[in-house]
Formats: C-alpha cells, sequence, structure tokens
DNA sequence: CCCGTCAAGTAGCCGG
DNA sequence: CCGGCTACTTGACGGG
C-alpha cells in the first residue's frame, strides 16, 4: 500500500480545551491475515484550535488512548497508543468520525456508491483520514444500504402476504415478524416462528 | 448492565 | 501476487 501519511488531530477533550501544541499520531498495525493491506489503521488527529479542521477529524479512541494522555509524538507505533488487557492482549480499537466527516462521507456516498483511487485520497485528505479508512467506510456503508433495502423489500412481502390473510391469527402473525424484522432488520438472525433463529433470511 | 451502533477484522472471491 | 470487493463477525463504546 502506498498511503501517504496525513496529519492527524486530537481530538480530546482537554486538547481542545487547552489547545495543546500540536501532536501528530499515525499508528499502523499490520493483520495477522495475509497482510494484505494497513488494516487497523489508528489515527489520532491533530487539532489547530477550535476550527473548521478540528470539526473534520475523528474522535480517536484506540488503545484506550482517549483516556490516556498522549502528548508524545513519535514515529509508528507509540507506546502511548497500546493498551493492554489484562491478558496482556492487545486491546482492539475503534475510531469515531466526527459528525462533519460523517456528513460529508455520506453526501459523497450519496452521489457515488464507489470511489477511484484517486477520490478516495482527495477525500482522505480533506477529511484528513486514511484511504483505508475512507475504504473501509463505503464499504460498510455500501453493505448497511443493502442490509437495510433487503428488510425493506422483506418487510413489503410481509404486508403483501397479510392482505390475504384471514384468521385473527394470521394477522398477529404477521404484525409480530415485522415489528421482529424492523427490530432486527440488520441482524443476520431472524426468528421464524415455526423454528428457531436462522442465519439467513433471503 | 444490556443492547444497538459502527469501525475494524476476517474469509473468500475476482479482476488486472 | 495484490488490491478491492462482499458478507459477515468482532469488539469498543454510548445510551436507555
Amino acid at each position: 500500500m502506498s498511503e501517504t501519511v496525513k496529519p492527524l488531530t486530537s481530538f480530546f477533550i482537554e486538547d481542545i480545551l487547552s489547545i495543546k501544541e500540536k501532536t501528530r499520531l499515525n499508528v499502523r498495525c499490520s493483520s495477522s491475515h495475509k497482510s494484505k493491506e494497513g488494516y487497523a489503521q489508528w489515527n489520532n488527529q491533530q487539532h489547530d484550535q477550535v476550527s473548521h479542521s478540528a470539526e473534520l477529524c475523528a474522535k480517536h479512541t484506540a488503545f484506550g488512548a482517549r483516556k490516556d494522555s498522549i502528548a508524545s509524538s513519535s514515529s509508528s507505533i507509540p507506546d502511548a497508543m497500546k493498551s493492554f488487557t489484562s491478558a496482556g492482549k492487545q486491546k482492539r480499537s475503534r475510531a469515531a468520525f466526527s459528525h462533519l466527516q460523517v456528513l460529508e462521507l455520506e453526501t459523497k456516498f450519496n452521489h457515488q456508491k464507489y470511489l477511484s483511487a484517486p477520490e478516495r485520497a482527495n477525500l482522505a485528505n480533506t477529511l484528513r483520514l486514511t484511504e483505508t479508512q475512507i475504504k473501509i467506510w463505503f464499504q460498510n456503508r455500501r453493505y448497511k444500504t443493502k442490509r437495510k433495502q433487503q428488510a425493506t423489500e422483506y418487510c413489503k412481502n410481509l404486508f403483501q402476504k397479510s392482505e390475504g390473510l384471514n384468521t385473527e391469527d394470521d394477522l398477529v402473525r404477521a404484525s409480530l415478524l415485522t415489528t421482529l424484522y424492523k427490530t432486527y432488520q440488520f441482524r443476520p438472525y431472524v426468528y421464524d416462528f415455526n423454528r428457531t433463529w436462522t442465519p439467513t433470511l433471503w
């Protein structure tokens, strides 16, 4: 992968309030799996006072770093970024993108579901995220859309079927099913009233 | 404390 | 091979 190192911003409240000196962290952990690409890239993003760019930056939660103070700015994998469980295992992170970042991503996604490499690089640059983060976001977003669509279609079919229902029991069952599908629309498991929880529906 | 959300991890496939 | 894709799964985190 030929990803460029991007300027990253700290999103810590204390950093925002105190307007600390600029720190910069870019963490890159290689996956155990095939090491295809720089998966698991955790970024602490640089903050330029309380400004527009600050809003663009993700709130970093990696390795419990949000609780720790990340003062050190070092190269590849800073010790400050490494948080371990009691078992000595490295803790996994989950970055939270800012509202503005998500907004920009959603806007882009509404226009196009797939990004070319230059488009992705450009978006990554403007949003101050990594290209991998952009890629993963779009992948997840497409999958989310698909699931939503499938759930909607299934509900539609249910309503259509329920039109032909006769007994009160059938109607109750149909409405219960609809409720269930609304509740579990993003879950791969849905209860079949006659059997059990089944892994796939469609 | 349980549960939903969502970024990231994983497996497997495909095209260049 | 490598990078990107889908289709899940995992795990951190926040809200009720």
